[in-house]
DNA sequence: ACGAAACCCCGGCGATAAACCGGAGTATAC
DNA sequence: GTATACTCCGGTTTATCGCCGGGGTTTCGT
C-alpha cells in the first residue's frame, strides 16, 4: 500500500497547474514535466487520463497546454486518485463468494473508506497553501 | 487500491484457524485450502511468510499443521496484512524531495494512518464474531 | 496560406510483482 | 521405519508499471 508515482505524478502536475489557475494561461506538458521532474511523455498519459475524467481541459495548437477544468478548491484528492487507478472498476464480488469472504471485504471496504474520507477532505488548493506555509517556514529557518 | 487475493487468502486462513483455536489441534494446509477455495501450493508460500512474522506457529510431521501463534482476540487485521504486504520497507523518501512531493506525501501519509487505524482496531476474533452473526441472520431469513 | 508549436493516439519494451505449480528435502508421529 | 506433512528452492505465466517513439491533427502567429 505505497502510493505510486503514477499517482504522485498527477497530483504534482495538478498542483503544478492550481498554482497558475489564477492566470487563466495554460501550462505546457514540457514545462510541468521540467518544473517537477516527470518524464514528458508519461506525465501525457496521464494528463490524458485526467482530461477524460473531466479534471482538466486541455488546448490544442500552438500556445496550447492544460487547465484545471474547476477551481482548485472544488477538486478533492480522492477524485484525482480515482481518475488515474482507474477506480471505476469496483468488483461487486460474486454472489458465490463466501461468508468469510464477505466479512473480509466488508472490513477492508470500512477501512478504504475511511482513507478516503481523508482524502475526500482535501483539496488542490489545500495542497497549494499547504506548500506555501512549508516553505515560509523553510525561509525562517534559512541558514 | 484494491485487497489482493494475497491479503484476502491470508485473512481467510487464519480466520479458519481462529475458527478452530479452541481445539489446540493443529489445521493442515490442505484442509484450509479446501474449505476456503484457496490453491493449496500458494496458501504455503503465504504460512510460510506469516510463520516467519511470528504470526502463526507450524508444527511439522504426520498430524502436524498450523496454529494461531497468540489467541485471536490479540491479532490484528493490521498486523496480518503488514506481514503479507511487507510493510518493512517504509521508503524514507529522500531529502532531495521537492518541497510539492514533501506535502503529497504528508497527506497521503494521514489517509493511510486513517485506515491502519481501523484495520488496527479489528483482530481475527471479531471477524470470526461478525461470521457467525452473518450466518445466524442467513438462517432467519431462509426460505 | 503556411509552418511551427502543441496536443493526440497507438503500440511496444523492460522490469517487477502477483499468482501459481513442481520437486526434492526433512522433521515428526505412530 | 515409513507415511505424513511441513520446508525450501526455483520456475512459469500473466499483468501492470513506468517509460519511450512514431506518426497524426489542431491551432496560433505571421
Amino acid at each position: 500500500m505505497q502510493l505510486s508515482t503514477k499517482s504522485e505524478y498527477a497530483l504534482l502536475a495538478l498542483l503544478e497547474l492550481a498554482g497558475h489557475y489564477a492566470t487563466g494561461e495554460p501550462l505546457q506538458i514540457r514545462q510541468i514535466a521540467a518544473d517537477q521532474a516527470i518524464p514528458d511523455r508519461y506525465l501525457e498519459q496521464l494528463l490524458a487520463t485526467l482530461r477524460r475524467s473531466g479534471l482538466v481541459r486541455s488546448q490544442r495548437g500552438a500556445k496550447g497546454g492544460y487547465l484545471l477544468a474547476r477551481e482548485p478548491w472544488n477538486i478533492s484528492l480522492l477524485e484525482v486518485l480515482s481518475s488515474v487507478e482507474g477506480l471505476g472498476t469496483q468488483a461487486p464480488l460474486p454472489p458465490t463468494a463466501s461468508l468469510s469472504s464477505l466479512v473480509v471485504h466488508g472490513v477492508w471496504r470500512e477501512a478504504q473508506e475511511a482513507a478516503d474520507t481523508v482524502l475526500k477532505g482535501y483539496t488542490l488548493q489545500d495542497l497549494a497553501t499547504q506548500r506555501e506555509a512549508k516553505q515560509q517556514a523553510d525561509i525562517m529557518y534559512y541558514i
